[in-house]
DNA sequence: GTAATTGCAAATGGTTTGCATGTAA
DNA sequence: TTACATGCAAACCATTTGCAATTAC
């Protein structure tokens, strides 16, 4: 476990004992996996990442503990329109929040910040007196090096 | 047909002719159907309107018809995170672009355009070399109404 | 006439669930 | 000891597809 992950385990193990869950081999693992990978991964995509440490654990389970990483606010789901839930660190586990660029060519996704507009989109539920709870916002297109092959 | 409804079914006549397809009664059905309906509809909305014109069509009649839509550009595919497609008018067939509030507790929809958004939108993409297609952005929330009956 | 379209039912594919077995506390 | 968790296979559910019958042109 690297060191700037312990935070993750501890908030994890924490969930799990106020709860009444167990900590079991298959859930440190799958912690492993998904708090160490690469960001924005399939269930398929960790799957295989666990099963390089366990090769018996079942997808069944895979798919229950990226939920209950979501409940107890360490994952968040993705949607980016190709018919697979993706999981990554929710923006309480990170740095900060942030929204995405979708590359349709080669499938990059470039993770992106920008204040004005999360200023504007408060300001625009405020005049409605809409309670903003979440948002998506996912920019689809051409990555610059798509770009350039492209025009080769 | 109501008036204002004629362009896109003359759209729709024109694609359908250029591309070697057939003008039924289905599809003439089910475009009055949406073209002028309430927006954001379901499949399973859709076909209970059209159903009240013609109780025979098929639903994957419906899928196709619409997927059919979405190809020529008259209508926009929609993903609200309820594991239902939902089809509205596209943003060349409507007056402007627009993006959605959804209300997560009556399920309203609504839609909102900030000028300014779309132009931040275009300074992070242009400032990463990434050329945009298309966007979502959805604001996931309580609508006024709901917050007030809340406070209650 | 003939190629596109329809309606039905079956298939698909990601995700969820029932259940018998295993295991943490 | 006794709930909770796991792994498997089956179920789910929105959507897609194969196919025989129908229809537009």
């Amino acid at each position: 476990m690297m060191q700037r992950q312990a935070p993750l385990y501890a908030r994890l193990e924490a969930y799990i004992a106020s709860k009444g869950l167990r900590s079991t081999t298959q859930r440190r693992c799958i912690a492993d996996a998904f708090f160490s990978g690469p960001r924005h991964l399939t269930i398929e995509e960790l799957l295989a990442r666990v099963r390089e440490q366990d090769p018996q654990i079942g997808y069944a389970t895979v798919y229950r503990t990226l939920k209950l990483f979501a409940e107890c606010g360490l994952a968040a789901e993705r949607d980016f329109g190709d018919g697979r839930t993706r999981y990554e660190l929710s923006d309480e586990s990170n740095e900060h929040h942030h929204d995405h660029l979708i590359c349709l060519v080669c499938g990059k996704i470039i993770e992106f910040h920008n204040e004005k507009i999360e200023a504007l989109q408060i300001k625009v539920a405020d005049k409605l007196g809409f309670r903003i709870e979440r948002h998506n916002h996912e920019i689809y297109g051409s990555c610059a090096s798509c770009v350039a092959s492209e025009a080769r």
